[in-house]
DNA sequence: TATTGTTATACTCTATAACTATA
DNA sequence: TATAGTTATAGAGTATAACAATA
């Protein structure tokens, strides 16, 4: 007979990795149903306009970078905005291996549609904490971030 | 010519959708190489684990709600846990459409191996805040969540 | 030799729906 | 009719590596 004993009661709804795994899941789609449900943007798509928008042409590596994207996905996300006719690319005349990209008229159009809508939601949220909650929460993501990748290059 | 303004100066590296996404990828990664790297276990699966090992046998359905797995997520987690010899399942004598789920004597010893490292994980993550900034987190995840469900579900 | 970026391939996930067996 | 669960299928995303052009 097997009475498995809660012995250590170890419980998942209480464990912070996995409750702040759902709760970004939860709150990142409230965000793409702004740029995947009404403009039909993939997320790694959003995020490089997102960056061109905010600071203009950028080398194809830095938005990588930036936007967390490894060179395949980066390389998918640029082609299919290029099909789409939101961003251009020319040479990088300093490292002819590299490209910069632009928003084109339309892809600048985009991002000024999206960006209110998106901070719009942002704000909604953040409506439901108080300001002392509000600016812990940024304070605790950053040190919180800082610790996970200490511990996760340690292996 | 294009001067690119950064006219409504939105960046993505003060939004809090996409810092969160970001802190939750690096911390559930720290979480992960625990169960993928060293015990070979996907998401869906250490999840199936985790609950029966806390809760004891469950119908499959109330792991499915407990996990946030769909159906066909549950579905498939089970057969690959079953392939493994981690967990057994009978049919349930109150619904015979339905199977209660239990940890194997192997499934259990892998869950009291994982369970410690995944706790001493989140100590580790944690030791980063405060006490108080720990407790605020408490909070705020679940104002944030029921914030952003409640988004969600306006659309 | 190393790096930027593309392509190929296989694998995993996801979403939708059809299907079964029970209820 | 509705629910628990499986199977089928197509599309998307992921990972690995091979490859071309440039550094």
């Amino acid at each position: 007979m097997d009475d498995h004993p809660p012995q250590a009661a170890f419980d998942l709804a209480c464990f912070m990795p996995y409750r702040l795994a759902v709760l970004a899941d939860d709150v990142s789609a409230t965000i793409a149903q702004v740029y995947v449900d009404r403009f039909d943007l993939s997320r790694d798509e959003w995020r490089v306009v997102a960056w061109l928008g905010s600071r203009g042409d950028l080398a194809a590596k830095a938005v990588a970078q930036s936007a967390g994207l490894d060179k395949m996905q980066m390389s998918r996300a640029v082609a299919r905005l290029e099909k789409k006719k939101l961003i251009a690319r020319r040479a990088d005349a300093e490292d002819r291996r590299g490209h910069i990209l632009t928003l084109t008229r339309q892809g600048r159009a985009l991002y000024d549609k999206i960006t209110p809508l998106t901070r719009a939601r942002e704000a909604y949220l953040l409506a439901a904490l108080t300001e002392e909650e509000a600016a812990a929460l940024d304070t605790i993501i950053d040190k919180l971030r800082a610790q996970a990748l200490e511990l996760k290059s340690r292996g």
